[in-house]
RNA sequence: GGAGAGAUGGCCGAGUGGUCGAAGGCGCACGCCUGGAAAGUGUGUAGGCGGGGAACCGUCUCAAGGGUUCGAAUCCCUUUCUCUCCGCCA
């Protein structure tokens, strides 16, 4: 949620900064337009509502004082207010909803530095705040070579009979998929990894959140009103919850129409749950394998700030989530999305995209974002610095990284040639000390 | 699912129709006391919105929404949530 007194003072401003972004159904002007009505109304109810308490007032007074006369003749004239403020308080919140709800579907405001751009071509390679090619080609890990055509992951999968679409179609339908096996323990393997370097290394708190959630959350984390149709939803008595399209959700709601003091700052919370996505709109893209499902789990970060941290705190999310790929070995690139290809709720947006030799390309693992007050503003989300001053916090969210799609890189970039998978180092622990899957033995 | 109790400021808690945005406490801030601290002590301390350069003024908010009333934290209705007991249950 943007601040409408903001977009009163830079309204060019605003018009600029979201011309790179799509669907951005008001121009400044009309907002403003909103804001004017609305306050014209506020005027007017406001003086009436003095009105009538002042006269109230007098009769209680008139009254204690046992003089009826006067409190009779007051009655009679406070007597035809009682309609202004009712119909005023009516006007006044018919125009404060079309205020809020317009601006509800407004995406946030790119930060200067982010590239514009139309779709995910436009995003530029990143390599740390002060970072070159070379120096994060050094810290990061190579890209794997073999002297055979590497499979997808999904041939390897089937081939070992420990990844299985038909059963799971049988089961679920389409964008399912059923892992047996070491296959299965693999996939939990990296999740408890991913979940223990966060809590251990990084100071995440660890959270087993619920995963069905109600729309008041959905809200503070922009998914509600506008993309309602990416959801799952269950009926619940006369009401809905909807499964959490990913623990951003339930964690970042912690804080929810709350005042925090500036000591509880930063939390940093971590969880490792499954996440589901209706995928609506996605018909045809990745149908093959279980890069895009409707249920996956992932490991998710979420940090609250104080405004002048965000941005540290942002690049720090990033390193942590770089942590995962550089320990299991897995090569990959950062990129800063471009205006036109970050999420709603976004200031900026980094994704970390893992080499998958199976595919011969970098596919999206993580996305790490610094949204600013934006989701604050819709939470109600504050906090009391140091002066006594309550302020809105700032939110960040991350993948550390998405479970689901961390299997397939182990597994095109660990794949052997008779068809089995070597376990990275940091695995093995959780996979009483295998070394590999899935081989003829 | 049945019965009952409850929801008040950053937190705890008093308050059953007018002088209540709300006692008291905790916490926090500033001061006094102290070699320094603790203890003690004094003062201050809700949020949103509107107006104003500011001081400040107005308005709304005692879970949420509606109603009664000139006037509601307080009375009535609905909803949500919490707790206790019973039932069911991994």
């Amino acid at each position: 949620m943007l601040d409408i007194n903001w977009i009163k003072a830079n309204p060019a401003a605003f018009d600029t900064a979201l011309k790179g972004r799509k669907n951005v159904p008001f121009s400044s002007s009309e907002l403003i337009a909103l804001d004017d009505a609305r306050r014209a109304v506020i005027g007017e109810v406001e003086e009436a509502q003095a009105k009538r308490n002042s006269l109230s007032k007098q009769i209680g007074q008139a009254k204690a004082q046992k003089d009826e006369a006067k409190a009779q003749a007051l009655l009679e004239e406070v007597a035809h207010l009682k309609d202004v403020v009712q119909t005023g308080e009516a006007k006044r919140k018919e125009a404060e909803d079309k205020l809020r709800a317009a601006l509800a579907v407004l995406p946030n405001i790119p930060l200067d530095e982010v590239p514009v751009g139309a779709d995910e071509h436009d995003n530029v390679e990143y390599f740390g705040p002060n970072g070159t090619a070379a120096a994060a080609a050094k810290g990061r890990p190579a890209k794997p070579s073999f002297s055979f055509k590497p499979k997808e992951h999904f041939e390897t999968g089937e081939a070992m009979g420990q990844m299985d679409f038909e059963v799971a179609a049988k089961l679920s339908g389409a964008r399912f998929v059923v892992l047996k096996s070491q296959l299965a323990r693999l996939e939990r393997a990296i999740g408890q990894f991913m979940l223990d370097l966060h809590v251990d290394a990084h100071g995440y708190t660890e959270v087993n959140p619920p995963y069905l959630v109600r729309d008041e959350a959905l809200y503070g984390t922009n998914q509600l009103p506008k993309f309602e149709e990416d959801l799952f939803f269950v009926p619940h008595g006369e009401s809905r919850l909807a499964l959490i399209p990913t623990a951003e959700v339930p964690l970042t709601n912690f804080v929810r129409e709350s005042i925090l003091s500036e000591a509880e700052l930063p939390m940093r919370l971590t969880a490792l749950t499954p996440c589901f996505r209706s995928e609506a709109g996605s018909a045809g893209r990745d149908t093959r394998g279980m890069l895009r499902q409707h249920q996956f789990h992932k490991v998710e970060m979420v940090a609250i700030t104080t405004p002048d941290a965000s941005r540290d705190e942002h690049e720090k999310m990033l390193a942590d989530a770089e942590d995962v790929l550089k320990q299991l070995g897995i090569h990959y690139r950062v990129v800063t999305l471009c205006t036109g290809d970050m999420g709603f709720g976004a200031q900026k947006t980094y994704d970390l995209e893992a080499w998958l030799p199976g595919q011969d390309t970098y596919r999206e693992i993580s996305s790490v974002s610094v949204c600013g007050d934006f989701q604050a503003r819709r939470m109600d989300a504050r906090y009391r610095d140091k002066d006594g001053k309550v302020r809105h916090v700032h939110t960040l969210n991350g993948s550390g990284v998405a479970v689901g799609r961390a299997l397939i890189a182990v597994m095109e970039n660990y794949q052997q040639e008779d068809g089995s998978v070597a376990i990275p180092d940091v695995l093995q622990a959780y996979m009483k000390g295998l070394t590999s899957i899935g081989g003829r033995s």
